[in-house]
DNA sequence: AATGAATGAGATTTCATTCAT
DNA sequence: CATGAATGAAATCTCATTCAT
């Protein structure tokens, strides 16, 4: 008797999935503004109001979605940091086109929804301390081979490359993508290089 | 450069002026979900019809918007790649906070509005172009001294990293900037020292 | 130019005055709980934007629906204290059945629409003050003739027993009725020739 | 007096006591039109399905609190009528203000639920009925030392005053309410003395 | 050049209720 | 006894857009 009345829809069903699903698909296709209840429930082949049951408001499904979507980029992370080569590795995460995609729509929607907002900066701060904890361990807490930069400063370079080449490339914008995953590749080489020697 | 300019309300209006600055408050505050016909007027003091008088549609409002921005952009653009210290200029260009937050709302738009895809994918490439022109310039063909990393990665490089900066920064996540910072500082005194040398 | 947006539709607009109609029979025959958007629309044969187009929110209706009240119920309380008899017509005022009816149901409305309770509180605090006025030109600030009852006390005495009439009459419940009405009756008779005596 | 009383969860049953106190919490609170399935549910830390379970229908639920509020109001009369000032117990009955609050409620909301209203107008009749009965036992038939009035009056009268005074202390009006206690207080001492002359 | 009126669509949310287990 | 799932209806509100003046 008396228990919480809210949390409702197991955290494994499968109706709950294919509306998480569908609000994703619609978030990646056409942008975070035609993530509704009505095209999600759409979307998903399912009635308006089983998407209010499952997720009361609008916030509650965008929240759950962001929730799914750092945990498959934290394991995603924790694969690459234990990876052969975890540099090449992190350099593949940040560029990796639907999970950024997706991130870059919650930065977007970050700006006003403040309950979206909170758990994006904690999540961020979070992978960011993971990266620099892993990148200090391989290069010391000196910095890291590309002219002794410290291993956050690597962390936030990297992912802003790999988002511009991300949100361009969704745009359609290609110019000067090669020649900067050139550079970036470049790099990789030079920081394995400099890791060898530390060894 | 210019596009078909559409009949709405005279250039140079003050009316028409005091609803794009509505507008683009709108959509620095709240996020481009906010520029909505209503919402322009009552901010701007007007009254709802008199926005559809001069942009018949919301689309004609958002790209009146866009070009406006990137008018702004493009002799921001000019003044920083003929200034002294072209590549800090560029650079300074790339880091400014509001016209990049606006840049960004408007990837996010881009999303789900077509008509704003092609304006922007066109300005884009524009902007990337006069860069590598410029840069090109400065440095030769062969690639700057970074490396060797060509104009174009160097400008797609340097605009993914400032946003990245204002972006996490708009949020609160702070977590590496100055590192960043610093290691681009750094970049732009070897090129600068490059330069000197090529003269 | 820029002049303030709100304040829709003419006050004096035959449209309004359908709106505020249909609200008023709603409240009225069903109590204030069927006043809702679509009804309202419904019962005056327009579309349920166009409700929303004159009073934005709910509570603009209703508020407008009070003042409108309020107004009449002004004007009733006015002639009431100048007529020739104005004990007896202010009786009549706190005893008429549609007017009554109407503020019973705001006075219910009031406990959980917070913009109304303002309105209401100020309203019959003003009507007693009016009350008051003329009763102690009537008969002294000494009291009335009903044992020294102050004007106060005989306005909230006269005004909560016909509510009760009221209330009771529109369940269908009149035991007592035609009792009480005669024991107020007498009071008015013995009030007025009180009245005499001091002239 | 009891009527067909419905299969509804064990009369005597704790949950759905703890049911009903929530309604009325609800209902006392933020009016009848909060009194909904889901937010009785909430407030009582139950899920939503297990009050349809014991309230089949929403008028199942309000019923069920009007019968507990009024066996409540039946007992508290009762005692009133059996005390040593009979009068002054029921003047109090009267001013109850917890009472009253909700029997203003339930009036209001016997405006548009046909279900409610026929429980009301019988439970009101009764207790007039009774207070009549007692009344006419303390003073006789020919009425009450109130210049004659008889006790179904009487009872209307005060109950109306009563409520008077609790619907506007509600709302905070409070204009003329000290000088109609002291009138009332003053008949009060004056039907006493009448009913011992009569002893 | 400007504005009030009107409208249809859709978003968000809350509801009562049913059903199967 | 009790609960989770599902659903259709409706309430509130915002929107873009059209039209007549």
């Amino acid at each position: 008797m008396a228990v919480a009345p809210r949390r409702v829809g197991a955290e494994g069903s499968a109706t709950r999935a294919a509306m998480l699903g569908a609000a994703e698909a619609l978030m990646r296709d056409e942008g975070y503004g035609a993530v509704s209840t009505r095209r999600v429930a759409t979307r998903a082949g399912l009635k308006p109001s089983l998407v209010h049951y499952y997720f009361p408001t609008t916030d509650d499904l965008l929240i759950a979605l962001f929730r799914r979507g750092a945990d498959q980029s934290d394991e995603m992370l924790e694969a690459a940091l234990s990876a052969d080569d975890p540099l090449r590795a992190l350099w593949d995460f940040f560029a990796d086109t639907s999970r950024t995609a997706l991130t870059l729509e919650f930065m977007a929607l970050a700006n006003h929804r403040k309950t979206i907002r909170s758990f994006m900066v904690e999540h961020s701060e979070q992978m960011r301390a993971r990266q620099v904890e892993l990148l200090s361990r391989l290069f010391g807490k000196a910095g890291t081979g590309l002219d002794g930069c410290p291993p956050a400063g690597l962390s936030l370079v990297l992912a802003g490359i790999g988002r511009a080449l991300i949100m361009e490339g969704g745009l359609g914008v290609t110019a000067g993508h090669a020649e900067a995953r050139a550079f970036v590749e470049q790099w990789l080489v030079r920081l394995a290089a400099e890791r060898e020697l530390q060894d």
